[in-house]
DNA sequence: GCTTGAACCTTCAGTGGCTAGAGGATGTAG
DNA sequence: CTACATCCTCTAGCCACTGAAGGTTCAAGC
């Protein structure tokens, strides 16, 4: 029997993360001890592993939930976790491409600032006009 | 004088984000129409590019707050522009380095995957075992 | 058995950066 | 002068947490 901060160390999630994935219904309502302190077993916390690993490779709690549920039917085509993960991988390649455009704009913007007043700085100009980009970039919301 | 939906349309700002960043202080308190309507002029219109533009770079509001107010004193020396810059990119290369080892990862997840039952999915097993990653991965917060 | 104090509980509010919608007022073209 | 696109304010919601207030429970040590 895990108390949560057990859970929280195990899986290196912080406590009320915990509770937060269980008020939206990612994490099953654990039991609990007669004074109302919440008890895991192993299974809650393989499914919590899970949930994190699933976070640090970027996946979306929708996206987390759908492969929870998946996994929970062993016997149902894996094309649709599969499907997620694709989906996954395609993000991450757009993201990467955007923050390359960036990495280029941003490494000119400081390469190019020698040090004078505000007044002569490349850094702001590049920020006041776009045109003087040479790369499309649109990292917002990214 | 511009209307804001003219100033929406000639910088690709949603509207209500116009009014949000005057809400946070970032675009002054523009004239008003007898009515009540904002019309702005060419300079509010160059502010709000600024922004724009230092928004696709990934700029914090707050890190634009400070560019926005370097950018207003043009006689300061512009080492601090150069350092917010420097800041920014070495945070672009770093997110850069966590998804290229996110990205190994996801397309060792997909390629792997047969396509069978969920029993035998890869991508749900390696989801469950951290330890048969190849690289470290940490995407949370990123 | 009793005391201490770390860990637990609930509830609420806040983060960043918007975005959406309700419900009503204004501005302008025909 | 009417139609209707655009504007206004205000409130609430999004994601994925995170922090804090104020109170309770549990386990170890005496």
């Amino acid at each position: 029997m895990l108390t949560i901060g057990t859970l929280s160390k195990k899986t290196g999630t912080k406590v009320q993360t915990i509770r937060y994935y269980e008020q939206i219904g990612l994490m099953p309502e654990p039991g609990r001890t007669e004074g109302g302190q919440r008890r895991y077993d192993g299974s809650q916390l393989d499914r919590l592993s899970f949930i994190r690993h699933s976070r640090q490779l970027g996946f979306s709690l929708d996206a987390i939930r759908e492969l929870l549920d998946l996994s929970d039917h062993p016997n149902r085509p894996c094309d649709e976790a599969d499907a997620i993960a694709r989906r996954q991988l395609k993000r991450v390649e757009q993201r990467m491409a955007r923050l390359k455009a960036l990495r280029t704009e941003l490494k000119r913007m400081v390469h190019e600032c020698s040090g004078g007043r505000t007044a002569d700085c490349r850094v702001l100009e590049v920020l006041r006009d776009h045109s003087e980009c040479l790369t499309e970039h649109d990292e917002i919301g990214a």
